[in-house]
This record gives C-alpha cells, sequence and structure tokens, in this order.
DNA sequence: CCGCAAACTTGCGTGCACGCAAGTTTCCTG
DNA sequence: CAGGAAACTTGCGTGCACGCAAGTTTGCGG
C-alpha cells in the first residue's frame, strides 16, 4: 500500500536531495554560515544551482533539514506504535519526547552548530511545523473521524506546543526575549521536562476528544 | 502606562508604515499583484526602495498587512473585554470570530483579491501568527501564571486552530487539499461557524487550565 | 539655543529565489 | 523494442532581500 517499489526516478531524486542536505550541512560547519554560497552547495552535491533551487527554498531549510529529513515520519510512527489502549495525550507526548531527544548520529554537533547561528535556529523552530500532516493523520486514525478537523487542530496544537518548548530550551543562547515581561523566569530545564511541560495543557483536550468516541 | 505621547518620530513612522501599507494594497489591486514591483511602491509613499524594505520583509507581507494590521491588538482587547465571569474559552472563542467577521471597512474587496492569489493568502494565513503574543498576554493575566508556558501554548494553539479554520473557509476557492485523504468532506459552511467549530476540540484544555486556579 | 547621540533614510553591492523555455532522462504502452 | 508522454535538469533573466556605510533627522540635556 506505501511502497511499490520505488523505482529509479524517486530514488535518484532522494539521492539528491540527500546529497544537497548533507553538502549543505558539512559545508556550513566548516567554512562557516555566510561564507557558503548557494553555487558551492549545488556544486558539492553535483547538480547546477538551479536544481538546488528544485528542491529547497532556502539555504537555511537545506541546512536544517539535514537534522530534521525524517522527525515528521518518525514521529507519526512512534505514535502509532503505542498500544491502543494508552491516552492519546500520553501517547503523543511520550512519542514526541522520544524523537526529540535522541537527536540522531552524530547530529549533536550539528545541533549545536544550528541552534546557535540566529537564521538556523529559527528555520529549525520553524521546521516543526512540519510535524503537522503525519500528527494529524494518526490522531485522526485513532479519533475515527469525529468533528472532521479536530485531529487537525490538535496536531498543529501539539506543534505548536513542540516549537515552545524548544524555544523556552534555547533561551540561554537566544536573544530577545520579547514582550513576554510575566513575573518569575522558569530556569528552563531539560528537553523532556520542557516538552512535557509544554504540551501537559493540552492534554484535556486530546482526554475530551478521545471521550467523544469511546465513552 | 502604554502611551506616553507618542512623539514626532513614532507619529512619522506609523505613518510611513501605513502609507507604504495602502500603496501595497492599492497598486497591487489596480494593475494586478504580478505587475507591481517594490520600486513601485516604495515610489508611491515617498521613499526609497531601501526604506521599504526597512517596514517589510517582503511584498506579500505588505500588501496583507494592509488588511490584517491591528487584528492582533482588537482580539486581545476583545477578549479583556468580556467579562471576568465568563468561561476563558468562551471569551477567546467569541473574541476571534467578532474580530474575523467584519473584515473592516472597504475590507470585503480587499479580502476576496488576496485569498484569491496564492502567494497572498498563504501570507493571509500566515499572519494568524501574529495574534500569539497579545493572546498570550490577555491569557497569561486571566490565569494569573499557572505553569508559566501555559498561556503561551493556550494561545498558540488558538492561532493554528484559527489558521485552520481559515483553511478550511477557503477549501473551495483553494487548490490542493494536499495529503489528508480522510473519508468524507465538510462543505465548509460560514466563516463564524468554521470558527467556532476549530476553536471547540481546545476547550476542555482552557477549562482545565482555569479550573486549576479557581476550582 | 547649541550641539551631540541615537534613530532613521538612502545608495550601493551581493547573493538569492524563481518563472520560463529549452534539453535530457525515465517510464509506460502498444 | 520502439516511440512518445511525463518528469526532471539546467541556463538565463528579472526582481528582490538585506548588510554596510555614509548622510540626514529627531530628541535631549546643558
Amino acid at each position: 500500500m506505501t511502497t511499490p517499489p520505488p523505482g529509479l526516478r524517486e530514488r535518484k531524486k532522494q539521492a539528491t536531495r540527500e546529497a544537497l542536505r548533507a553538502a549543505a550541512l558539512r559545508l556550513a560547519m566548516e567554512h562557516g554560515l555566510d561564507r557558503v554560497r548557494v553555487e558551492d552547495i549545488a556544486d558539492a552535491a553535483g547538480v547546477s544551482p538551479r536544481t538546488y533551487n528544485n528542491y529547497f527554498a532556502s539555504r537555511e531549510q537545506a541546512i536544517v533539514s539535514a537534522v530534521t529529513a525524517d522527525r515528521e515520519a518518525r514521529i507519526a510512527a512512534a505514535v502509532a506504535a503505542r498500544p491502543a489502549g494508552v491516552r492519546l495525550a500520553d501517547a503523543v507526548t511520550e512519542a514526541v519526547v522520544e524523537q526529540y531527544t535522541d537527536a540522531g548520529e552524530g547530529g549533536h554537533e550539528a545541533l549545536l552548530f544550528i541552534t546557535t547561528r540566529p537564521a538556523l535556529r529559527h528555520a529549525f523552530l520553524d521546521s516543526t511545523a512540519g510535524i503537522e500532516p503525519p500528527l494529524t493523520a494518526v490522531i485522526a486514525e485513532r479519533l475515527d473521524d469525529t468533528g472532521a478537523h479536530t485531529a487537525r487542530v490538535l496536531a498543529a496544537s501539539v506543534a505548536s506546543a513542540v516549537r515552545i518548548a524548544l524555544e523556552g530550551w534555547l533561551r540561554p543562547a537566544g536573544a530577545a526575549a520579547g514582550a513576554d515581561a510575566g513575573g518569575l523566569v522558569v530556569p528552563s530545564g531539560s528537553l523532556p521536562d520542557q516538552l512535557r511541560a509544554a504540551l501537559l495543557p493540552l492534554a484535556p483536550a486530546f482526554d475530551a476528544a478521545e471521550r467523544r468516541i469511546q465513552g
């Protein structure tokens, strides 16, 4: 259903995309973010600059995607993998925490690099929006189809919460706190803690949605 | 506290910004979106193209902001205006519906124009993110400071829900439905209905947050 | 009323995103 | 195994975003 043998075209495309990702990240880390032109990346991947742009709409996207590429699919899979018995809220929370705590192979240096440059950090935070579609799919599955876009709203909310958690986690390294002006400031714990804390307020919404179909 | 008489500088800045907004929208509607160059807009507003770019990071942003400019502040104000007794979820929902149904003075033609061109529609949908900061502020006020970023998460979720509602509302005019592949499709009712429907799943989260501080 | 510091505007230069219209490769069907 | 359609790549051209380093305006003590 999902994999009618990929075919040469598709394989080549993925290879090119991957080559571009890798080249973008490597060159940026080697020579410094602003000393890498699109031409260099395309060159290193063996394609024309114009083709590079058929795959990525910006340098930041290419670089960041080297790290965030398949988180989307992984998260959805991780949710789907939880037994059907557990609370949806818990399934989602744990799946998210799980996927954001390993950070992949040599991804740690890369992640440091990315979260350290403002432009890349921004792109990185934006990439959380990418988990929305697959999350929508798995959530919709568990909810059957109660109320049509309930699943979309919940998935989008999760994506937002993750973004906020990441922002909070990066706060120390971050620059402007903005017009928050609350009262006390939390000392920004570990990433898993931040994620759980950010997702906690959404749990009641998940519970209610789940209750609606299963009593 | 909020308005120590604005001063000449600030007034000039707002005037310029407004002139740019207006020029951008007017020219785009008169001559067609892609027959308006940045130079024309800057020119019509009486500033250099470089200055235009100090105010807006893209043509789309300038045009769309002519319509969405103060929705952000209005929504926050509308929430704050509701009596303290009502359910937070209701206050927010009604405030949002209220602010998205009038659409401003001659804004109807403009809105049609915007939602009709893909690039502008995208920018328009993205602009919903702008309601997040002010919403965070008012929500945080009602919640005191239970759990620090609860307010941020809820505000961000509302913004997402609004975005989704708008997307649903524009669906008929929209192009690609994406990989939704659910089952049945809803015939996309009126905008207020869409908004209420999208915000409904979040109500339990608001209730829980409210309960947490007031019993 | 002066003059300085901070804010804002502007011209210039660089690299970039992306539409378009060939050229090339993959895929499918007879 | 043709042969043509569909997908993908590429060069070119245009307009754009934005850093930088003057020039100009506003605001604020003295």
